[in-house]
DNA sequence: GGTGAAGCGTAACATTTGTTACACAACGAT
DNA sequence: ATCGTTGTGTAACAAATGTTACGCTTCACC
């Protein structure tokens, strides 16, 4: 299917190539909006390649705190990182955001494909890299002392904050406190509204 | 050398597979404790191997708060998620724990050399997705609401707390108030004294 | 035995963030 | 137009954590 060819996972795969790949175990599963994809605590036993659609992956406490951990838009992979674990259970919840499809893998037969295509290898390890280096960035998010400057670097890396509330939930703290702090950051200058959005200010 | 046979990746490798290894780019460098192996911006270019002695790694955040991520034992691979990522540069640094030998492979080589031998890619995988969940499990940390549930969480995984100071740094937070929260939770029975350790109670 | 450094506990106070509650504006459905 | 919903700002207070400072023990070293 072209659906396929648009994940950069097999973007550069021939037609031969992804015929061979058509002829592996498989399936593709559409979803609805707010329908739950991978529940926490799922083992991990195929290669799920979102093809259209939005989701979002969350983590959520022992306490009952939820993190939203990001957005993956399509063409992407979900959770390529627990596939080929010892532990391949995954550790956050997979939902939609928006209707969309997932096209299921079968893991050895897809291992041994990348094993006869490095140029898949290559980009399924590339993607694992990616992961791995947003995971970093939120660690060090975290370890980053004060809100403040959370903020601020959340707005670097994103343009701008359209939602208050929502960005409260990424940033892991409550939202009075989130409006508290941009408040102040408006009266300092350092921030200001473009209609809805919060902005930086230089 | 056998040094690389003690690492997991190379474990199963028959002795002509690791002196097929041997014939390409490497080097093995030694160090002293307290040496800089990589700093925080570094590209990686070469698979790390670990192969003696023991590493921190630190992740220094803009003002100056330093997180450390982890402590690595020998035999380990050093940064394997920046390996084949379009961005190559490390985000943290990593320094000497102890004395040690780590060994660099060139990637290219080290790539083909994984396509030819399906069972080196398979441990490295399973490598990279051992890291992930690590990631995974320290952004869970962060977003846990409170530090007694941190300190818990930590003595579960580590077994037992032996320097206060040093867990203080690993958990991101300053040393008094780990020390006012340990003792909080001895005197609830939470915890207890075993020898100069703090170990958990039932 | 003295001495200094390192690690720890603790206290007092400052700062940050959470919690709860309320008022207001925007918006769609009835 | 009215109603309810949703997102937002704000205030007052509570709770958690940071900061600084001090005294105590332990231990290596002289």
């Amino acid at each position: 299917m072209d659906e396929l060819k648009s994940s950069p996972l097999f973007s550069a795969c021939t037609d031969e190539e992804l015929q061979e790949l058509m002829r592996v175990p498989h399936r593709r599963e559409e979803y609805k909006t707010g329908d739950l994809v991978v529940s926490a605590g799922d083992p991990c036993r195929s290669l799920m390649l979102l093809t259209q659609g939005v989701v979002e992956t969350r983590m959520s406490g022992a306490n009952g705190r939820e993190v939203v951990i990001d957005q993956l838009k399509s063409p992407t992979l979900l959770a390529p990182a627990f596939l080929f674990a010892e532990d391949n259970t995954i550790p956050v919840e997979v939902t939609m955001h928006t209707d969309g499809t997932v096209w299921y893998i079968n893991r050895e037969a897809f291992f041994q494909f990348m094993t006869r295509h490095p140029h898949v290898l290559r980009a399924f390890l590339q993607t694992l890299s990616a992961r791995s280096r947003f995971l970093s960035s939120k660690v060090k998010g975290f370890a980053v002392k004060g809100l403040r400057d959370r903020v601020l670097d959340h707005i670097r890396q994103h343009g701008a904050i359209a939602s208050v509330a929502k960005t409260a939930e990424v940033l892991g703290v409550a939202r009075p406190s989130l409006s508290r702090v941009i408040s102040e950051l408006l009266d300092e200058g350092l921030l200001s509204r473009e209609g809805n959005d919060i902005v930086m200010n230089g």
